[in-house]
DNA sequence: GTTCTCCTCAACCAATGGGTTGATGATGAC
DNA sequence: GTCATCATCAACCCATTGGTTGAGGAGAAC
């Protein structure tokens, strides 16, 4: 019992767009690539703090720097978000397939009550 | 210039996730519900450290917790998902799309060379 | 050449996070 | 009633994080 979990490249990824500033950034880099004064320029913080935000995004492969010139051009990675996405459809299903049986578990207890002491008139169906 | 990015719901999501500790719960807990004790078994970890874990799972939306005589049941709530995936999708579809464009402007590029002196022989193209 | 711009690195600091131990409340077993 | 079990609360520790300032390197501009 008690394997250490080993890390898992998600971790980063997560924790990552944990942070609204990195999720806005990632939100523009959407649209188009940006050098990292560019990236910087909105937000009431020093360029170093976007550097360092950026090093954060980019050790999590959500994004690729090209030097270009003076300039650092700031890239888009769309590939890791696959990652994720299969990650959360996965359990996400599984869990709304579990409710959908208990649902269908529920609804036939309804309609043949094999023990009426039993009352199961808690709140415990309808996963909304 | 420089709203300080207001806090979202997401931040906690994601932030809830980054730990493999807990997306592990998340886990195990879209195969069925379970008590903080059962869920705490598997892991090197003292039982309050889990307590810690699930209170992050809960104040993120994920987890609900139901009090069950000495027993607390633990259920997994799908919906804070659906949050994450809009937002991933959404960034992703963006961003692809933008790779598309730009693959279809380095082929029509490639085909009628306009400026022959402007060499785009750079690896700027095919995302992968 | 000098100077200016863009970006990163390093050191520092306050706050947060993930773990521990110890104590406590509430319930179930006897 | 007493005693054991399940879970939480509180205090503490150490490592990490998100920001700062200051210094420096590599290119562009002159």
């Amino acid at each position: 019992m008690a394997e250490p979990l080993r890390k898992d490249p998600l971790d980063d990824v997560f924790a990552a767009l944990a942070d609204p500033t990195r999720r806005d950034m990632v939100a523009r880099l959407a649209s188009a690539d940006a050098t990292v004064g560019q990236l910087a320029d909105p937000y009431d913080m020093s360029v170093q703090a976007v550097s360092k935000h950026l090093k954060v995004l980019e050790a999590a492969g959500l994004v690729t720097k090209v030097k270009d010139g003076q300039r650092r051009t700031v890239h888009l990675e769309a590939e890791v978000f696959d990652l994720m996405t299969k990650w959360i459809e996965r359990y996400r299903q599984e869990a709304e397939a579990r409710y959908r049986r208990l649902d269908a578990v529920l609804a036939e207890m309804d309609r043949t009550p094999t023990d009426p002491t039993n009352d199961h008139t808690t709140g415990a169906g309808a996963p909304t």
